[in-house]
DNA sequence: ACCTACGGGACGTCCCGTTTAT
DNA sequence: ATAAACGGGACGTCCCGTAGGT
């Protein structure tokens, strides 16, 4: 790799996590140098500018984070058990600094900021479209039942999910997150069918 | 009310928006002072920082918001039917511009300014205390079974909420609210007891 | 006089020998406010631009400088003597820091910047007049001989004067500035009337 | 020649102009690389610093402005002839572009660049000694008055020649620097001795 | 009480001269 | 010999907050 590519994903690493603690507009360019390690002039070859950064910033944020919430799902075949695992990466693992990046870049870019909002979007609708293959994928392998609409069971859990993490930020011992996991993990039940 | 008042009023409704909308950094003074149709010099007569003034803007933009939430709950005597349409006014009524300041203020004032983040962990605390004593209130009059911990009925209204609501901000069409109040409400219903 | 225009005229005054010396591109708006004693925010509110700033300070220094050459020459009616005086100011009293600011700002801003440039021509043009109308009175008063052309006179008082203030710079000792008054003093001698 | 010499002459005899007409400080390698068709790190491949290329430039600037002020000054004997020659080549001639390398070379390094500067006062030095002693030449083969002072001679010509061929630039049809030619020719002609 | 005007300071963008890798 | 990278700093702009002025 070379230097350059090794600076930029330095300085990507560094300024991602700023931005999703502080914001866009309340994190500088001086923060992210400092963390970076280099001088204000150098960003300038890596970003043409502070949106650019935000960009790559967000995509790395979710790439990390996604790597966390589908961790060890091919492990199990079943769908049921599978969203359960990915319920437990939610609940347990992800953790990335300043709370869920999507969530963050969704009330960070309310206003301005389209092409940030888009990618947010962008990687909200991956998200969606992949629990909710799993959730197909599930009926047509009897495993969940028939009459489920799978966009209810992938609404619930990304909304559930994601209001618990931005309240337990609020009050640490608050348990929101657990809550949420056990909440999900029952339905989740409830909804599967009785295999063989 | 003198004209004093009228005029800090004025500047309070039009500022909230903007900080509901645009975050503390991301609202410029210049920004409230154009919207509430006066010079710079003024405002500081009634606020004397930025500070004050979010702090003054979010307790009117979350007033405004639990009286939305509240409303017509002192309708009906039985506890589901309270948290009934307490759900029903979060999903279609409650509609600060910006979204839930609540929310959005959490996720603002993540890293600094301390002071409005108090100020959001209380309102969120009186919202989980007048939910939660519904449900107490609910269980002594056998209204709801006595097996449910208020605490996670609370926290799955609360956190289901507002998960969907900032979801339903990226995508309008999603309906993610009204999915979460449909089912909000049955999980009420499943630990509704049978009235005589 | 208000604050302002007092900090104005201060900004003025210190930019003025920094832009002669230093020239347009070679002087920074930091050595300026370092010079004037203030920060770059409070140049914006009295300079919307370094342009501006260079238009303002080439004026005050060219009044500056006129005001030394044209001293003392109402002190005398006779046409030739005017201008002797003139020449002996020229030599002996003008002293901007950074040598004349006119021949400075023609050299300086040859490539770009026309609005100096222009600024620079016009005062160029005013002091030709004012010599050339001395010059005709003389005529006019018999002081001078008619045959000649007062444009020449001050062609040859002004180039003379100003090629020796830039060589005087090089080498400090070597008098040109001296010797250049010494020969336009005789020249002007040489095209006087006697006098009743 | 070789291909590096080559090179090496293409670059100063493109940057010469430039730095020539926009100073030190205002003309940026960026300009000199592009005007000479190259990239930005082989030019470091000849020159080890911006203030080393400039020494280059205004040698090469200076020597081409000799040559066409010592023109022809060999056709003839007479020191006076001479003088005059050199005189014609200077009104209208001599014409780099930009002007007067030494003069511009003066103003631009007042503050700073001391390297340059001494370089320029060099070449200054050599111009006077050269017209001195064609001045002190004449006055040993009596043609030249030799109650003269040569210094004088020299410091007229040249003062007087560098004045106008500033103006010159600011008005381009007022003409100075044909007057400042007139005037040392008939100065010229006042100090010379009649021969026989 | 309202508002213009001023103060200090930071920020984003951009460019510059130079060096290091290739 | 090319090109990318780097540190540094410049310019102009905005911002928050304070005074002076009406």
């Amino acid at each position: 790799m070379s230097k350059g590519t090794e600076t930029r994903n330095r300085i990507i690493a560094k300024a991602a996590p700023l931005f999703n603690r502080k914001g866009f507009e309340g994190c500088s360019m001086q923060d992210i140098v400092e963390a970076a390690g280099l001088e204000k002039g150098s960003l300038y070859g890596h970003f043409p500018t502070k949106e650019a950064l935000a960009l790559a910033a967000f995509e790395y944020a979710w790439h990390e984070t996604c790597a966390v919430l589908t961790a060890r799902m091919d492990t199990v075949a079943n769908a049921v058990e599978k969203l359960k695992i990915h319920v437990d990466n939610a609940v347990s693992r992800a953790s990335f600094p300043g709370g869920c990046p999507l969530l963050n870049t969704i009330t960070d870019t309310d206003d301005g900021h389209p092409a940030i909002r888009r990618m947010a979007r962008d990687a909200f609708r991956e998200w969606r479209s992949l629990l909710e293959s799993i959730v197909k994928e599930g009926q047509a392998r009897k495993e969940i039942r028939a009459d489920i609409e799978p966009a209810d069971v992938v609404a619930l859990m990304i909304s559930l999910l994601e209001g618990a993490m931005v309240l337990d930020r609020l009050e640490k011992k608050s348990g929101f997150r657990e809550k949420a996991g056990r909440h999900v993990m029952s339905y989740l039940d409830s909804i599967a069918l009785p295999q063989a």
